[in-house]
DNA sequence: AAACATAATGACCACTTGGTCATCATAATA
DNA sequence: TATTATGATGACCAAGTGGTCATTATGTTT
């Protein structure tokens, strides 16, 4: 699905990346409607017939940048959820990777941000649920696992609460991205001013999951 | 700023309404930069001049859309603002007057979710900040009046507490419109199931705000 | 009824869009 | 060197965009 043309493939690999990393641009600026394949071209500096060479159309171009998002963005995700240890060290390495995504990835993560709420966008469900495949796949079992272990308190609701940290986080990383989001100094904090973010965001969670016996601040 | 032109106003209040109307329809399925007038007039059954007759040109059509939309806003919220009582009360009914916000004006609540990072969108920023102009000038001082009531924990950062809150309310309304958000059910939920949705997260808010000896659950 | 003011109209404009395809350039094969 | 296959090109197309404006229609005053 979304494949490119074989002479694309064909490319020398630095000019697949190249091409690659101007279109993702053009898709963050713009979204995927009002993307413009002319403008693509023209910074590119190729002919507008190649591209079409390359990709069947904008639907195939667009859905192979939005693949190779998915992919970079399951090479960030992996490593954590392999990882052993108390439940709230994992979400602070979760949101903290997001972070790290974003800074590495800016396009990607503005793509994703751009078709949220646009419609028509071919592929955008599975997009969407595989950038913050939290939500279900990925958060749901996490807390299962500590609740088993005893890390969060047996009566809590998995389902909501997975839905609220996810909505949490979501926002965070938003905020991060997005100055008029931001109303608690996140936005493009550096290292330290995350980690006291961070810290204070789990203490204001924990007090909601935590077992009190448990996980006791103070 | 936006103003519509003295010929709009001179028309029947009635006309006025099926305009604003075809427009925020309009508006809400495209977003700003997709939205067609000629999709409007033809739906309208009017000429395209006409158009530029009542408004200088797209902006200051959806600027007047949205200032609307803002005044409708404006209306739900006010009478909660002033409301006595329990803070979580307040909260639940905040919750609630989005959820007939969105049933009675699903275009605007449409607009809003699309414009949230379109770029370029005329007067987007206020518009955004207007419609959930909860997270600080409505939330942070209920929180803040509760905090001195006593209802809420003394050392809670008041200003994370905001925009936590703002986060799920605003994940919610979005799940109660969009399924493939919705992983608790809220997702066009009836008058009681929404309410067993609310209180189950409202348990899950004061377990991290509330005082334990103020309002303890079981 | 005549004169004037205002509103409605839609053909038209310049521009941009995604996409096509005959033609030309390049490289590999014979 | 001659032949064949493949890639790159950009003029061109139909369709759609926001916006204009001379003309026509509709009321309102004299």
């Amino acid at each position: 699905m979304f494949q490119p043309q074989k002479t694309f493939l064909a490319l020398p690999s630095t000019k697949q990346q190249r091409l690659l990393e101007a279109a993702s641009e053009e898709f963050a600026q713009a979204g995927y409607h009002r993307a413009s394949i002319n403008r693509i071209v023209e910074r590119l500096g190729i002919a507008k017939g190649s591209i079409y060479q390359y990709f069947r159309n904008k639907e195939h171009l667009f859905g192979y940048v939005f693949s190779y998002g998915i992919k970079l963005a399951k090479q960030v995700l992996k490593p954590i959820e392999t990882t052993q240890g108390p439940f709230f060290d994992k979400l602070k390495t979760s949101i903290k990777a997001g972070i790290e995504f974003i800074k590495k990835h800016p396009f990607i993560y503005h793509i994703y941000l751009k078709i949220l709420f646009e419609e028509k966008v071919p592929g955008r469900e599975r997009f969407i649920q595989a950038v913050r495949f939290y939500s279900r796949e990925y958060l749901f079992p996490l807390l299962e696992e500590a609740q088993k272990k005893g890390e969060i308190k047996e009566d809590i609701d998995l389902e909501m609460a997975a839905f609220m940290l996810d909505a949490m986080m979501d926002r965070l990383l938003q905020a991060y991205v997005l100055p008029y989001l931001d109303s608690i100094g996140i936005h493009q904090a550096d290292e330290k001013k995350l980690d006291e973010i961070i810290d204070n965001w789990l203490i204001f969670v924990k007090r909601g999951l935590a077992n009190n016996h448990f996980a006791s601040e103070r």
